[in-house]
DNA sequence: AAATTTCCTGCAAACGTTTTCGATAAATTA
DNA sequence: TAATTTATCGAAAACGTTTGCAGGAAATTT
């Protein structure tokens, strides 16, 4: 099992030349003779010669690799940003290396420092649930490696920002229910110390004022997962009967399609009874019973965006351009919810 | 915005020492004074030093991380193998190198020979659906690398596997419908060159057999796509309505789903007139309506056995131990729609 | 006092590239 | 013929580490 990476000095050896021609005939130099280039050529061909990697970046202070942090693979909003990423990368020839943080705060500050480590030439991040101080993240852009962040930046650090509209989403979202004659609206919201929970909640306030609806601080719960909505499920009983609930804007489609079930496990018709609509639009969406009405996030299109930015200043080192903020705007998908 | 990673030549010359000195220091090795200890280690400390990968990489021949060549990385059971796989190989302090090959054989290529270019100790892969060609993945077994193959794996390599008892597993899913009262069991299946799509269809077979079931041929359609039952809709009621199907075992869980959604939207109704069973488990099969039975496949079960007889091969390097093949027995996980 | 050991540190090579600067011989020009 | 240009190649440094070896000074043993 020992290792046959063939290498430029091997090449030379064999074919007794210096290997800085060996390197300059590989890659066309006109100080080379053509019958040298052929017959280096054709004998890297012959023995499937391949640069090292590592030396190359180690010489060239340079390792064509972006470093992506990621809360969680397995949600289909951040796989689709992570193809989105690639889809542009690749193209330009760039490897990506991707973290998963588990929404662990220990976790991502050790990627970070792998990333530096590494020395990839760039840095996106979407910064996990559990990340209330930024030091790790500062710590790699003082040490002059771009950064963009997306869908959850971090507001201290000034850099480029690709984000969806969720303001806006969760105003489209709430103003839907109402279209359709909701009147007592029910929210399940994000912790408030994300930028989307308190975004979002605000969208939903905003849509509330826009008809004249009164709000009620009682009828925003904070819970924003499966699990959640199953323990609260008594107390959101109580309040949708007291509170005479006909609609539900949940933060996120995995938290609304939970809704849908325990309200049916409690004989509720939907959308007859209660409307629910929710945010992100995973394939879940499709699948879950009545199918769900939510706002479509872009995933593929955030990584695309994001990538891009990122290389704007790669290849533009040194050149200080104003950093900018990308947003993209969600739109109604309506299904047999509401 | 330039790059601030300060090195061991840095601090050897800014404290006046040689790079030796520094380094084996910051190691503790014997032969360094205590008191330089100290100043170097301090100092080290003070600046944030921390060793360049890739210059270790390169001479100690070895990078510490590890390759993994996985389809898609949306489907939940491939997400879950990434955690099982990092969760083991952090651990052992390597990283993880995720090539998403999209089922893409040309980009499975390009993607195999990124990890080699990088020198990477090991490689982990499940290789695409539309890969017929081996000669990449040999060559990397060629150049010494070792390799796990998991789920979809490749029997004209042989080398360390990990895989599910998809026989099993289908024997136990068709078994669970006859013994609920089937008679006629329509088997949605993959494509025969995979090995999935074969055994699942085996064990189907099998159950049948065991059972004392007649089989026909002609209740096996090829079809394993969420777009492929809606393609095929018309034909398959066609099928339902003249076989007197009464159960349907699918190849994996979105296609059960769908089909589930195809029978519904013909007024039929799941569990009393049909009753149908996926494989995989993913969190869809909870969220379908009905919820899914299914077989569960153990994604991060699988991801940590491939990473740990992957590092069974790099602890022991040049030792030859016999390949071995983990086999991990999916389990019955009845919901409503049987 | 001489010889040996111990303690500490530095030199230099190596990992696999690229690239600057010469160097040599052949070809051209004056 | 002498001077200059051109064509082709190699030596060596550099990227940031580690490590075998050598070496000097101090401490210990003969």
């Amino acid at each position: 099992m020992k290792s046959n990476h063939v290498t430029l000095k091997d090449i030379a050896r064999i074919l007794e030349l210096s290997p800085s021609t060996v390197s300059r005939a590989l890659k066309d130099h006109p100080d080379i003779n053509e019958e040298t280039k052929k017959l280096v050529k054709t004998f890297a061909e012959k023995v499937n010669y391949r640069p090292n990697a590592l030396a190359l970046s180690l010489r060239q202070q340079k390792t064509n690799t972006i470093g992506l942090i990621i809360p969680e693979i397995v949600h289909h909003f951040f796989s689709s940003v992570i193809s989105g990423i690639e889809d542009i990368a690749y193209g330009e020839g760039y490897n990506v290396m991707i973290c998963q943080s588990n929404e662990n705060y220990q976790r991502e500050v050790i990627d970070t420092q792998a990333l530096i480590d590494h020395r990839v030439d760039g840095i996106l991040v979407s910064v996990s649930k559990t990340t209330r101080d930024f030091k790790h993240l500062q710590n790699a852009y003082d040490n002059g490696i771009p950064m963009v962040f997306f869908d959850r930046i971090v507001e201290e650090i000034k850099t480029d920002r690709v984000i969806t509209d969720d303001f806006l989403g969760a105003k489209i979202a709430t103003s839907h229910l109402i279209e359709k004659g909701c009147k007592n609206i029910l929210h399940l919201a994000a912790p408030q110390h994300l930028v989307i929970g308190s975004r979002r909640k605000e969208g939903y306030l905003k849509a509330l004022e826009e008809h004249g609806i009164e709000t009620d601080e009682e009828l925003i719960v904070k819970c924003d997962t499966r699990e959640y909505v199953f323990s609260l499920q008594q107390h959101l009983m109580k309040l949708i009967e007291e509170k005479h609930i006909d609609g539900i804007f949940a933060v996120n489609d995995s938290t609304a399609i939970a809704t849908m079930q325990a309200l049916q496990a409690e004989g509720i018709k939907i959308p007859e009874q209660i409307k629910v609509i929710g945010f992100g639009d995973g394939p879940n969406a499709d699948i879950a019973y009545p199918p769900l009405s939510t706002v479509e996030q872009k995933g593929y299109e955030t990584g695309r965006e994001a990538m891009r930015l990122l290389l704007q200043r790669l290849e533009n080192p040194g050149i200080e351009i104003n950093f900018s903020t990308k947003v993209l705007t969600p739109t109604l998908k309506q299904r047999n919810s509401t």
